[in-house]
DNA sequence: GTGGTCTAGACCACA
DNA sequence: GTGGTCTAGACCACG
């Protein structure tokens, strides 16, 4: 799997990281109880400071994407927790597009294709093929 | 129009206005052409600093979704321009939150039903009661 | 002669007017000791304040472009002067636009054409036909 | 490269530093991908606060003239983009200055070899000797 | 150490 | 009266 960082972009390095590794394991480019790399190796890969990947690793855990073990390192989690807090917030991020798609005069029609084609995207239909 | 400001949250003060004031915009709670309250007025009722207003309506103002008429002040803007660059923003929005829906094993039918409920709320679909 | 006036601009009304007003001299579209339209009366055509435009004829007045004579209103002046302090100025202004010109890769042939372009364009010989 | 303030300008002290270093980038006292001076470092030398420094770097960055790098901090970008709104702005500045030139009896000739001395100029021609 | 954010207060330009 | 500009200082996020 590539992760890509953009040092200039306006958003940080390790909210970049966390949402490239969220975006990775759905779509199952990083596979169940697969270890992820050491957070000293990816830090050198990526030309990012340790303490960067350190903290996407915290954030990924405490929102129940990855557990960390101190002898294996960190790996993908069975399944995410706290479905409840994740739907409020789901919903507040849905929310906000959906008012900025409006605002751009596309209608609801247009916004769910969007939403539909975003779906299979983050799922990796197109890279793997389709159908598993 | 009503604007709640959490000052405990992680998220700028003025991310979170410029985030309102677009949910307002397409809930049509600001009509049209609509003066907005003046930068030191809503600051005033807010309780914040007339600068972190002044940096929300300037964002606003580059995302096209107000316009600053230096005789009646800020207004909301006839239509939000520069659509190409928007759908690129709005795509990667989308995926990052499906590909979260995915870890937390929410299936296609649940996520669009969400995006479609997210979009008739900021419609305001269900503040008005649907039809009028 | 129509004067245009961008109220959502970023440059002060008065600017804009004192602008248009030397294009509309260079193109002798306001004829030698042709009186301009009174204050009062060129601030309701364009809808503004007639301090505005009170300002734009005070600064045309002292740089020159145009003579203020008490009964018989503005009018185009003779000649400009100053020229010293004016050549001084025009060179900074040319050097600077010759730098972002030259940040967007720009070469010398295509400056010096975009300027010719420029110095016909004002002197209005697409619109009056040519020659004179 | 050394910059200069002038505090009794009329023009607002970031609008100065960023034409400064416009010219700078243009005059390649300020090399590619050079990192410029901190935000703090820069207002410290100047004597001014470093809200305005920021302000003008902010300035640079939409326009396409430096990248802010969140480890390296500001440098100069490879290329300015978004030429076609670049090339309308510059058609803007010269038919000004055209037009200011023409009221002041300058002919064509003139005017442009003025544009071609500030070409000259503000390629730094001047000031290394011209070849080398 | 660097930039980002927020607050606060003063002055001026603008309409 | 309104926004724009500049200054100043404090705190935190980031790397």
């Amino acid at each position: 799997m590539i992760i890509e960082i953009n040092t200039q972009s306006t958003s940080p390095l390790y909210e970049q990281l966390r949402d490239q590794i969220v975006l990775g394991i759905a779509a199952k480019k990083l596979a169940l109880s697969e270890p992820l790399p050491s957070v000293r190796g990816l830090a050198a890969d990526l030309g990012i400071n340790f303490h960067t990947v350190n903290k996407a690793y915290s954030m990924l855990c405490d929102e129940g994407y990855i557990v960390i073990d101190r002898r294996k390192g960190a790996m993908v989690a069975q399944t995410a927790i706290d479905s409840k807090a994740f739907l409020s917030k789901l919903s507040q991020q849905l929310s906000l597009s959906a008012a900025e798609a409006i605002c751009h005069d596309m209608n609801e029609c247009d916004f769910i294709a969007t939403c539909t084609a975003c779906y299979q995207k983050a799922k990796g239909v197109a890279d793997n093929g389709g159908s598993l």
